[in-house]
DNA sequence: CTATAAAGCAAACAGTCGTTTGTTCTTCTT
DNA sequence: AAGAAGAACAAACGACTGTTTGCTTTATAG
């Protein structure tokens, strides 16, 4: 049975932040163990290896932008929506939430050979969540279903290159003004 | 004078491979040197430093990304098409050309803090280009025209992750599908 | 209050990292 | 043919890497 003092979610909250500011290959076991005033050793009574430590996060990761996802979504009826919803989750999740979500898609699974499999499993189950949100929208016959997706959610990701919090930009406002771009292609 | 043997092109051919495939900080000097049949410390010759082997690759990268893009928006007239063979050439040279580009969209500037500067440097004159093409385009006055950039681009970029090459997709088919979704939305 | 297991310390392991130094070979110029 | 400069070798530097081992502290259950 853990003890009440438990540190591990220091260590995971360290991990996450030094994951995502400098990546998984740059952040060393003593950097993570510095953060948490720990020394390197310690770690490894949590994790057996650094690449499990990466899933540990990953996992968090993707558990928390699946749930603030799906929580937004349930919030709706209408198909376009519901798909907004999402997007501006999603958004939010990456550029407000932080750490966690963001080495989700920071941190690439071929950057961890031992561990990619994992993580692309991880990866792909939310992907489906996108998916059947787009299946669920009124289109015309020839629209691409699956394009229209990507299309959508690779500008989501990136956009965690050159987003800078400020008055006129939000993840909100940014995921709404894509969506915008995109509903008003598909109406008669 | 330099010499007609001079190896320094295998050297940056091999990094780029090396950085696009492992990433930045997992590609050591001592693999780079090794894949062109070197010792190690030879590299020095001609690089003083690792962040100046990546500067170097990056700035092929941008080079010939922006050479290509270029000569194709160059065959075009109309905003439209031009913008949508700016889009083609931009991931064909990411999907195609390979290692260079590649490079340029998956090695982040803040991995490498020394020469972030200079990288980001680099990446803003190559978005210049889209910024002047979304520019020329006719579009209703209330449309967002920095949204319609990076939500183009940033689908373009993120590609990479999700990629394979097949009988139904390619490069040009992806860009132009997206562009489709895009464009559609503009008219009247 | 005591036994037990959780959690972490202390110190080291073998290997790898980027880089430097002095020397040697080899192409090119004249 | 001889000298100069280009290019790479050979070997090492100290710092840093992920990880292991044995021992100690500390909270909690009985």
């Amino acid at each position: 049975m853990p003890r009440s003092d438990n540190r591990l979610p220091l260590i995971l909250d360290a991990a996450a932040r030094l994951f995502r500011e400098k990546g998984y290959a740059a952040t060393s076991m003593r950097d993570i163990a510095a953060a948490v005033d720990m020394l390197p050793g310690s770690l490894y009574y949590h994790f057996t290896a650094k690449e499990d430590l990466l899933v540990a996060v990953y996992e968090e990761g993707v558990r928390l932008i699946t749930e603030k996802v799906r929580a937004a979504v349930a919030r709706h009826a209408e198909p376009w929506t519901r798909l907004e919803a999402a997007a501006v989750a999603h958004l939010e999740a990456l550029l407000k939430t932080g750490d966690y979500a963001l080495v989700v898609i920071r941190v690439l699974p071929q950057d961890v050979p031992k561990a990619a499999a994992r993580l692309v499993k991880l990866r792909d189950g939310y992907d489906r969540l996108f998916s059947e949100l787009v299946a669920e929208l009124p289109l015309p016959p020839e629209t691409d279903r699956q394009s229209l997706r990507l299309l959508l959610l690779g500008a989501l990701n990136w956009s965690q290159h050159w987003f800078r919090e400020n008055g006129r930009n939000s993840p909100r406002s940014i995921a709404r003004s894509f969506l915008k771009l995109l509903r008003e292609a598909q109406k008669p």
